[in-house]
DNA sequence: CGTCCCACCTGCATGC
DNA sequence: TGCATGCAGGTGGGAC
């Protein structure tokens, strides 16, 4: 599923469920996607679901002293049942509230995680991870963002995906922010000119934003939590291997960036001008 | 610090 | 059908 389009869909809905509730009782039936099983087991019994946050593509269930962190990675989902026969042989958590309902924790790869801190680590944890800024626009600094890019010596595709820079984008939404910004994902991140970042910028803020307001992205899925996105309506370029491009008509291309399959026009995005 | 490569897992599409 | 291969919306670690 997720970047941070997919991951607010999933905060919200995820928020109009639980918030409020009380953990009844919680089942771990793959302990090692979890830090540390037996503090994430008590800091949670009892406890009031305060609120439900995101930083980049990190959920955050926040209770009175302590924070569980939830990262998705590639297949982590949500779901709310009414009963406590789990979902899918994929569950691997499951948490039964005092007023009835079942939340649980499906991811068939097994790669997400869930972390326990206490409400004051927060912040500096994710200061640690030095994960970048939210890319809203009163966030994310058209100035800052020049100078960070101006000191990376790296392919734009992959400063954009790791999270330093700024938070939450992954392989979809970064392919189309290159492709509408016409930007070949492989130019050195320092060579950008400064027409180019500015463009950067806005699509950056602007595909998000549409993405968050299309409820995300759904691509080959059931319907996670909150998940019945329809952006994948909207996408120009990631998936659109031998269609025409949108601009020119040029066949859109798959080429391999950072090790990660990127798609691109290549009459528009080019290497050199 | 940047760049590769790999690891973590399972399921699905494709090709023989 | 069976089997091998490659691919998938992510991140973190180790080696050079």
């Amino acid at each position: 599923m997720p970047e941070l389009p997919e991951v607010e869909t999933v905060r919200r809905a995820l928020a109009k469920e639980i918030v409020g509730k009380t953990i009844k009782e919680i089942c771990i039936f793959y302990p090692k996607i979890i830090e540390d099983v037996e503090q994430f087991k008590q800091c949670m019994l009892n406890e009031t679901i305060h609120s439900v946050d995101r930083r980049g593509k990190y959920l955050l269930i926040v209770l009175k002293h302590w924070t569980i962190v939830s990262h998705l990675r590639m297949s982590g989902k949500y779901f709310i049942t009414d009963t406590n026969q789990v979902y899918s042989k994929h569950v691997h958590v499951m948490w039964t509230f005092h007023e009835g309902s079942i939340l649980q924790y499906e991811d068939v790869r097994k790669f997400g995680r869930f972390i326990v801190l206490s409400n004051k680590d927060v912040i500096p944890y994710f200061e640690h991870k030095k994960l970048g800024v939210e890319p809203y626009f009163d966030t994310f600094s058209i100035e800052r963002f020049k100078k960070d890019l101006q000191k990376k010596h790296q392919m734009i595709k992959v400063v954009l995906l790791n999270q330093h820079v700024v938070a939450g984008l992954g392989n979809i939404y970064v392919d189309e922010v290159l492709y509408q910004s016409r930007i070949h994902p492989m130019r050195v991140a320092s060579d950008l000119n400064e027409s180019e970042v500015e463009q950067l910028h806005y699509h950056i803020i602007s595909i998000i934003q549409a993405a968050i307001q299309a409820g995300g992205t759904t691509i080959r899925d059931y319907s996670s939590l909150g998940e019945q996105g329809n952006y994948q309506t909207k996408l120009c370029v990631y998936g659109q291997t031998g269609k025409a491009c949108l601009f020119c008509g040029h066949t859109i291309e798959k080429i391999i960036v950072g090790q990660r399959g990127t798609h691109i026009c290549s009459h528009c995005q080019r290497m050199t001008n």
